[in-house]
DNA sequence: CTAAGGACCTGTCGGC
DNA sequence: TGCCGACAGGTCCTTA
């Protein structure tokens, strides 16, 4: 599912189409997601404008003059843009339905999505405790160097922290650690500093690339015209178990970390 | 405070 | 072909 390029890759796609339109309609299938959609959301989205689409982390941010929607994509979800017209199918949860005949359509199989209203979405409580955006400046490596002091966790479950860097998820996590050279189990507190601006680099460098692949598909992730991301063929290690390390061709290793599968060459990272 | 594990869901895939 | 377990891109919550 979507990690932070998904993410902006979805934003940058439904941008043109919602900027400026006016909503008509908002129709809800299935109210049950992460959490259940709020009752009054149609009531405060109708014949509001939308003047922008905003990203903080994982959550898109649809703006109103009167507050905005957050939505988060969960596992498996995906937004598109559609014709009124078009008949939903089953896990096709809510449409935002615009003047134009337009609708943002919402689809999420597995319900770990979200969708939800706030006045003041950076100070909601899903949101007012993220760490900084890992694009901006504010996130370096001494920045991560010194956060990571005394931290136990690994190095892996450390960058997949919210709290301590938003949008690294379970596959550029591999991905940025394969670049930086470094072993997905170490410990966190446990990595020199000049190792940490490498990791720092490294990530900015994968999501970046990412994002202008239109993020990766392997299996749910689709853009908002219903098309698949390019990223998975620049994967170097996430899903290549058993398959030869493209710097060094030894075998790539999958090991459990935190519950999620981790993939890493044993040679190249230490 | 940190860390670990469970929980929430449905769909798909591989093995028998 | 059918069944069954393992697994999937997130992250909150509870417990120790």
């Amino acid at each position: 599912m979507p990690e932070l390029p998904e993410v902006e890759t979805t934003r940058l796609g439904i941008t043109p189409w919602v900027l400026q339109k006016i909503i008509i309609d908002v129709k809800i299938r299935e109210s049950r997601l992460r959490w259940p959609i709020p009752q009054n959301i149609k009531d405060k989205l109708l014949n509001r404008e939308i003047f922008s689409v905003k990203r903080r982390a994982k959550y898109l941010l649809l703006e109103t003059n009167n507050g905005s929607a957050i939505i988060h994509l969960g596992m498996s979800g995906s937004l598109r843009i559609i014709k009124n017209s078009e008949p939903a199918s089953k896990h096709d949860h809510f449409d935002i339905v615009f003047s134009d005949g337009l609708a943002l359509r919402f689809r999420d199989p597995r319900r770990f999505g979200s969708f939800l209203w706030s006045k003041n979405p950076l100070s909601h409580s899903l949101l007012n405790k993220l760490g900084p955006e890992p694009l901006e400046s504010t996130f370096t490596g001494t920045y991560l160097w010194e956060t990571a002091r005394k931290r136990k966790v690994t190095i892996k479950q450390f960058i997949m922290n919210a709290q301590i860097v938003v949008g690294v998820g379970n596959i550029y996590a591999s991905e940025s650690l394969f670049m930086a050279g470094i072993n997905p189990r170490r410990q966190a507190g446990r990595i020199s500093k000049i190792r940490m601006e490498e990791l720092v680099i490294s990530i900015k460098k994968i999501l970046k690339q990412a994002i202008n692949a239109g993020g990766t598909t392997l299996r749910d992730f689709h853009n908002s015209d219903g098309g698949d991301g390019y990223f998975k063929t620049k994967l170097s290690v996430y899903d290549r178990k058993c398959r030869p390390c493209l710097s060094c061709a030894a075998p790539i290793s999958m090991v459990v970390i935190g519950q999620r599968s981790t993939f890493y060459c044993k040679n190249c990272q230490t």
